[in-house]
DNA sequence: TATAAAATAGATATCGTTGTCAAAGTATGT
DNA sequence: ACATACTTTGACAACGATATCTATTTTATA
């Protein structure tokens, strides 16, 4: 039915286990003898049988990715990086959802992992930020690379974005179109990118000498709705500011919303930015200046590292910051 | 390390074979028998080996979902409902995007399944359109469950959505509130959806004796740009309509857009209505009414069906139509 | 040149299941 | 009581790779 290493093994006359060292690149293959299969391999289009390599080596060749977030645009996106990578390496993705509050989160992934043999981990915020659980995946020896973790590790390979300094950079360009009263709607408290963006935002308000009004900062959560409550936080006190930045896109729409139902023109009364560069941010109107993240290319470097880890591919597979764009749309003003 | 069948049949002192038969739920097997190697099973914590079953049995235990479809938000509702099934089954779920235009589909798609032992595939839109793709799987014997297909051949477990009369209904509704000048935006042509909304648009109008206007009947694409552009044609022609149905809330959000550049109210002037209830419905201002169907549903049943046709569930699984519910949100005012 | 060390290649056991086939047990009909 | 069919069970091969261990050849070192 299908080639098997032992017709290739015939076809190339040499013994079963070179031609399995050839497909694993295993060293001490003299080169005649590796070309000599490799060619044998190609002619006879032979694919290695995944169950086979599976059961003997107790690896899966599949990774899976750790996820616990609403946001379907920012997940979509997270899995076309990462299959990007499966497709070339042969590797294949599953797709596991949790509870990041679940007690027994631990046990029950590491069940998983077993039961599977998973070889590897992809996982994402707000599980990027439970030191804890990541520390117990480490103790029972799994692999996983992070995206967006809060804590640096050196131990575990990681890909990260400049929240921080993008964050600081638009609310810089906010400052420079004029504006000098800027709310701000803070994101889910366990993201820790919720602090970076609060951070890069109060920072550049202090570094330009402004103040800080906290009726105009909210707690947010990243739901619309928590947007929409901010807006009519916000819109109730005494004074409006003319910017507001909001944490995530879902938000922006959110403070839109209220500000639309009270009649306060946007960008002319109010200029409102975002952060992810949701497709709601363009469906909006006007529509949402924000930030992008390039998240496709994260994960796919985030899959890169993990397959890398027990793969050991050739290209340079360090843990990196990646560097996101500031997209201005309708939603901000020059009051210059 | 791990509990094997042979653990298993030591303990129940009974041949590894009959273990294997109680896994299989093979018939042939006295029930005292049984209860004795589950109880052995329970009491070992045995799980089968994935990969030696699949070795020797040349099935994975893997479905894979075929899309080529840029909605994010259906799309991570399609996989959640899958993933439920999976979950409980014992199954994995892959991911695999295609290229619907791509001519070599059928064949790439084809040795896709062969080389992973791919059990068996959701396919959805525009795919399950495509019915010379899916007698190709059929004659490579694939078994395939359809998510909205155009054709429902009794052959293949589908499941589908009314959009026919949920978009007659909805157009009923918008006539009831007295709109009289009524437009449309199409879908993509390639989505068997888009005829389907369109006609039980059109259908409504006639049994209600109202004109079709042609200059307010666009060709769209689901996409927010087109949806815009449907809008500036709209707008662009001598008389206005009171409302237009779109679609899909993309096209409905690309149509706001276009009215409210033009300083048109919404809904004083103008009532917009989409389809799908996309995250991006209700975050626009005014909130879309729309047409939502139970797509987390449709796609659980789907996988059911799937996996039924070779592990033979106990529930009933049959094809099945779902039915839509029409949302009501700002976007659509009482003329009466 | 002798000898140790390293590189290369192969024979065979093995991973944990399911498939095949034959044997033993049980029920049914005459 | 015996032939016949059906149910129930088990022994052993097989799936297609990798792991281990051994044998041979090549290279390095003294």
């Amino acid at each position: 039915m299908s080639v098997t290493i032992k017709d290739v093994s015939n076809h190339a006359s040499v013994s079963i286990k070179t031609v399995s060292r050839v497909i694993n690149n295993e060293k001490n293959v003299a080169e005649a003898t590796k070309s000599k299969v490799l060619a044998s391999i190609k002619k006879l289009g032979f694919k290695p049988n995944k169950s086979a390599q599976s059961l003997r080596s107790k690896r899966s060749y599949m990774i899976a990715l750790l996820y616990d977030n609403p946001n379907k645009s920012y997940l979509a996106d997270i899995q076309n990086g990462i299959l990007q990578v499966c497709k070339k390496t042969g590797y294949n993705l599953v797709l596991q959802e949790c509870d990041y509050e679940d007690k027994n989160l631990s046990n029950s992934i590491i069940n998983f992992i077993e039961d599977f043999k998973i070889d590897g981990l992809v996982v994402t915020p707000p599980l990027s930020d439970m030191d804890d659980f990541l520390s117990n995946l480490e103790q029972a020896n799994i692999h996983y690379s992070i995206i967006a973790p809060s804590t640096k590790k050196v131990s575990s390979p990681y890909v990260s974005s400049n929240d921080y300094d993008a964050s600081y950079e638009m609310t810089e360009k906010i400052i420079s179109l004029g504006h000098k009263k800027i709310g701000f709607v803070k994101g889910h408290a366990m993201h820790s990118a919720s602090s970076l963006r609060f951070n890069g935002f109060i920072n550049a308000m202090d570094d330009y000498s402004l103040n800080r009004n906290f009726d105009w900062i909210i707690q947010g959560d990243f739901s619309f709705e928590s947007g929409f409550q901010a807006g009519e936080k916000i819109f109730s006190s005494s004074e409006h500011p003319t910017a507001i930045f909001a944490s995530n896109d879902s938000m922006a729409a959110g403070v839109m919303k209220s500000a639309q139902m009270k009649k306060i023109l946007i960008p002319e009364k109010l200029s409102i930015v975002g952060f992810d560069d949701s497709p709601t941010a363009e469906q909006v109107w006007p529509s949402l200046s924000t930030v992008k993240q390039p998240v496709i290319e994260m994960a796919l470097h985030a899959a890169k590292l993990l397959i890398g880890e027990f793969d050991g591919l050739t290209e340079e597979t360090v843990s990196k910051e990646f560097q996101s764009e500031i997209i201005i749309r309708e939603s901000l003003k020059n009051l210059n």
